[in-house]
DNA sequence: CGAGTAATTTGACTCACATCAAAATACACA
DNA sequence: TGTGTATTTTGATGTGAGTCAAATTACTCG
């Protein structure tokens, strides 16, 4: 609607940040542009999309006109099942893209809902595959972020079909941890962007089993939790925990 | 089993059929495509490759230089944990696009074998890549079976995370029925391409537990079942089945 | 700040499915 | 066509995590 504005990027709240000033570049769609090729993106993106903690940025089912690129805060994605129930598919942090289980498509596959107050830039899908089409990096690029999503799925059914509640719970943690890294932050110490009853979802797990996990890593000394303040205290033998049962 | 017949119909044995009179043009990729594009996409498709029951596609880790389109027969995609474990992802069969897992990625995310006797057609991704460049309709088509593939997984998380044994072997039942139907097959009376045991690794659960259900269901009347015939005798209950406990 | 509500934790009990063991079939191939 | 191997089935038993219930702690907002 607005992306004339972003001619001006100030060092200020509320800024409208070019896609080529923006801090997440290194993560995000434009990594893998060049500088007039990110000109043209930054054409296309809306920026500036707040959303308040609970609050939908797109619902199962409803027409499918953008994908959204994560500038902070924290999303979660879920699918709700014809019985009803959610199952959540994923958690989406700065930098990453949501909204690509629905490339192509014309309905939302998933819903996605803000975990905390997140503000994200919209990306309409058809222009973003006229862009993709006539830039050969940025085609490349999606191809990479969506099989990268096929993947990431893929692991998410290992752990739910072959590892134990701690062996789950280790490698989420795990995973965050790294994720956190990638963005400079401390991979040992956090806050956990969404709720214990997320992580059971997530997991295929009960809340009391998450809750439970939680304290018996507190008392083997392999966390130090309090609420969502985590600490890895001791990551290797999360590593160890999180690989399973390696005699099997 | 039988769109071989296509391929007769073509000089000599070993014969190259085009993708315009194969019989799977409106499952596979030339789906979206007119004649004129599809001509070109014939052109880098190496066809005819034959693998043997139990014969690697493609191994995790190894290069990622094609897709594979499965003419014939059927394929099983896995992933192997650091631990060792096998976990499958999909059973593909004639039509389904393999290896979008990978797709730029330049290592293969799993590894693909085939199930019985299964004849493939080879994609070399940096043509496909190239053709969709120019292709529109072909990078929406590529977008949206990568889509496809992400729901599919998701779908399978949240059999693995929220259904029990019966309700996940009435879902793969229905959803392989429902895949013959869409290949002209019949929807009620089929042969399993797979064993208990991979039925039992990709959804979670034991191979003896699979038996079980499987004697369950042929009790209850829902099924007829020898060995790998398959008959589905009451749908709509297996139907109700695969939906879950609903008032959950 | 304090009341009301939501999130988290803890405990007691149960059960669906895994595991272990072994028999019965099916299948490959000489 | 028979023999050896792999697959499938059936039975007995154990357990990890779910469920139900209730206390505790953390938030929200007037």
């Amino acid at each position: 609607m607005n992306q004339s504005i972003n001619v001006r990027q100030m060092p200020n709240s509320g800024a409208k940040t070019s896609c080529q000033y923006c801090s997440l570049s290194n993560l995000c769609l434009p990594l893998a542009l060049d500088n007039s090729d990110m000109k043209k993106l930054d054409d296309v993106v809306n920026r500036d999309r707040i959303l308040n903690r609970g609050e939908q940025m797109f619902t199962q089912s409803a027409p499918f006109r953008s994908c959204f690129a994560v500038k902070s805060g924290a999303i979660k994605t879920s699918v709700i099942t014809e019985s009803g129930e959610e199952q959540i598919t994923g958690f989406f942090m700065p930098g990453d893209l949501v909204g690509l289980d629905s490339m192509s498509d014309d309905t939302h596959a998933s819903t996605a809902k803000a975990l905390e107050r997140t503000s994200v830039c919209e990306i309409p899908v058809d222009q973003l595959e006229n862009l993709a089409h006539v830039m050969p990096d940025l085609q490349h690029h999606i191809f990479h972020l969506m099989s990268q999503e096929i993947r990431n799925s893929h692991q998410l059914s290992v752990l739910l079909s072959k590892n134990t509640a701690e062996e789950r719970i280790a490698a989420l943690l795990l995973s965050l941890s790294s994720r956190f890294h990638r963005r400079k932050l401390s991979s040992t110490h956090f806050s956990l962007p969404m709720a214990r009853n997320d992580i059971a979802n997530f997991l295929g797990l009960a809340v009391e089993t998450v809750s439970r996990v939680f304290t018996r890593f507190q008392n083997q000394g392999l966390i130090r939790a309090r609420g969502r303040d985590i600490e890895l205290v001791n990551i290797e033998a999360l590593q160890i925990m999180a690989l399973g049962n390696p005699q099997a």
